[in-house]
DNA sequence: TTGAAAGCGATACCAT
DNA sequence: ATGGTATCGCTTTCAA
């Protein structure tokens, strides 16, 4: 039970929160020596700490954030931005995974998580300088884009320490963490050769962002390192969306392949979708590997061979390399990447791995 | 091109941010009039407006956050806050919804969005006192769930402004918001009746949170305004989840229903899988209705007919009526349902409305 | 080990 | 219309 009346919670506005002062005057010491306190710094003996202690829990005071920030020059937040043009960002369950990891990282550093959705242009505007202001976040990660190099370069050049979540595209000199999306293509593209597939498709991702470019490189590379032929025919783009899927399939049946490395689960959902259509047996008449391995990957029939990514790793190691920059700007730019593994389902027929 | 080579972010540590003292020098005006100007008040002459704002853009002034916040009293932070007992967060999209409905609405109204994820008992113990803060957060978002009364009454007793999203159980006197699940469900049974379907079985969710208690009630209201009796066999709880749904349309299959209404899309396509591997066939076996209308309802086959919830305006109304609160405490509590609707796909079989 | 006092960078009231 | 100044609640030297 709550058991707490209407009329009680009306008493806020005569309330008003302690003070460090106020619990320094009820201990019979000053400011500083409850400053110290909440700190736990060691320069205190015992009995006063004892006392004052025993005071903050009484009165559960809770040090005012604003003013605590205000002195120290640090907030304890963190931000996550989505730039604008990262497609519909919670559709994807690889956001929402990301936002996840991120924000428990976060939390567990004893920091605090803001996410800053830049959806339209008009709240980017109006969101850009409230992040980039001082005295409110410590820290961002930035999702990296093709083109929003405005953001990018605000926040670059501004004094805010920053973690760009994927290569950013022409700047890897910056400071970045990514997965290896590369050898992800190449694990997906090796499966596929050794299970004997000699026309092996992909549907790749926009190829303006790194996860699109980079998984197709990853694939050319594995196509090259199993003897095979790189055939433009047997490369559609899609956008990694279900519906790009489920397009880029059909003109990719055309050319007869017999497998299709899909550079994402969603894609590969909405390939799965088509073929289903045209009653096309997966894995019999053709074979597909995913990329992502989230959730729904293992939901669809036939369930997906896939490519995971650690995602609540990668939250993990950008919020560690986040509190390095925050804690000594002066390191230096650098780049993480994170390994993929292949998870063998069903939809490429005999398991081998 | 970002065009900023990395010493030039080094110098970070030398530039120290601009203060409202500093512009009023360059201006030759007093904090004071800077201010004025910074928060467009009226009573300042066109020419000194002019320019300070000059100065302002020449420089990329922009106030610091904490000092504001700490001599307004106000952080233009709004939070929203998952417990911990609410199951799998992000793997289900209503919640990757409800974050972005309410991420969305916060920056609209030029707030800061903050998540809190109660992931663990050690992470909650952590994060409540920060929550309760005073000066960091302007007002709370807090998902309804069963039995997390700690931390709802440290919130409903605390001086922070609130709104709970979903109605709290045995409180219906606090400040919530819904969407109407009775009706929901009604309407799914509705539309199952007038499909001719005699023998209605149900998949609720776990019936010690609001929806599964509501959508359970409406369905059996449902029942009997369309003139079936209510049957305990035909009844199964499941917990919101695609596994849950996988195993309560096994059970309910031995009292041979002729229909099931599920109370969600996740827990509806894990019985959809069900079926489809004991070769039952929907619509044609049996119908299905779902709940929720999230994007995994069309990717399923058959496409799922289901229950919409507005989940996006959801988010924005929660974020409205917390600003209520915010800006006057002393509004009583309120309390706003939401309507839901039917949209029919294909599992059910011949399609009116 | 403890206290006094000077900031931190805004707001907002009071003068002028 | 503008400026002066107290204030918000904490951190952080500096003395004692």
């Amino acid at each position: 039970m709550i058991g707490i009346s209407w009329e009680r919670s009306q008493e806020r506005n005569f309330m008003k929160s302690l003070t460090l002062e106020e619990i320094g005057k009820m201990a019979g010491v000053s400011r500083s020596t409850v400053s110290r306190v909440v700190n736990k710094e060691s320069n205190v003996s015992e009995p006063v700490r004892d006392r004052v202690e025993k005071i903050i829990s009484e009165t559960g005071y809770s040090p005012n954030s604003a003013a605590k920030a205000l002195a120290s020059q640090r907030s304890y937040v963190i931000g996550l931005v989505i730039p604008r043009n990262v497609e519909a960002f919670f559709e994807d369950p690889y956001f929402s995974r990301l936002t996840q990891g991120i924000a428990q990282a976060t939390n567990h550093n004893d920091y605090t998580f803001s996410l800053f959705l830049l959806n339209t242009p008009e709240v980017e505007n109006r969101i850009i300088p409230r992040i980039t202001r001082p005295g409110f976040i410590d820290g961002l990660i930035v999702q990296s884009t093709s083109a929003d190099d405005k953001l990018l370069s605000k926040i670059v050049n501004g004094n805010i320490p920053y973690v760009i979540a994927g290569r950013p595209l022409g700047h890897d000199e910056l400071n970045y963490i990514d997965v290896n999306n590369i050898d992800g293509a190449k694990l997906a593209v090796n499966h596929l050769a050794k299970l004997g597939k000699k026309r092996i498709a992909t549907i790749s991702g926009t190829l303006d962002i790194s996860p699109g470019l980079d998984r197709k490189i990853g694939y050319q590379q594995g196509l090259i390192n199993n003897g095979l032929s790189i055939e433009e025919d047997l490369i559609s783009v899609g956008d990694f969306t279900q519906e790009g899927g489920y397009h880029a399939v059909g003109q990719l049946l055309e050319h007869k392949p017999d497998a299709v490395f899909i550079a994402s689960d969603q894609m590969a959902i909405g390939a799965l979708r088509r073929l289903k259509e045209l009653n096309i047996s997966v894995p019999k008449d053709i074979a597909i590997v995913g990329y992502d391995d989230l959730p729904p990957a293992q939901y669809v029939d036939p369930e997906l061979t896939t490519i995971r990514q650690p995602i609540l790793r990668f939250g993990q190691a950008a919020v560690n390399m986040l509190l390095k920059k925050i804690n000594d700007n002066n390191v230096p730019a650098e780049q993480l990447i994170l390994d993929v593994e292949l998870v063998v389902r069903d939809s490429c027929g005999g398991k081998i791995n």
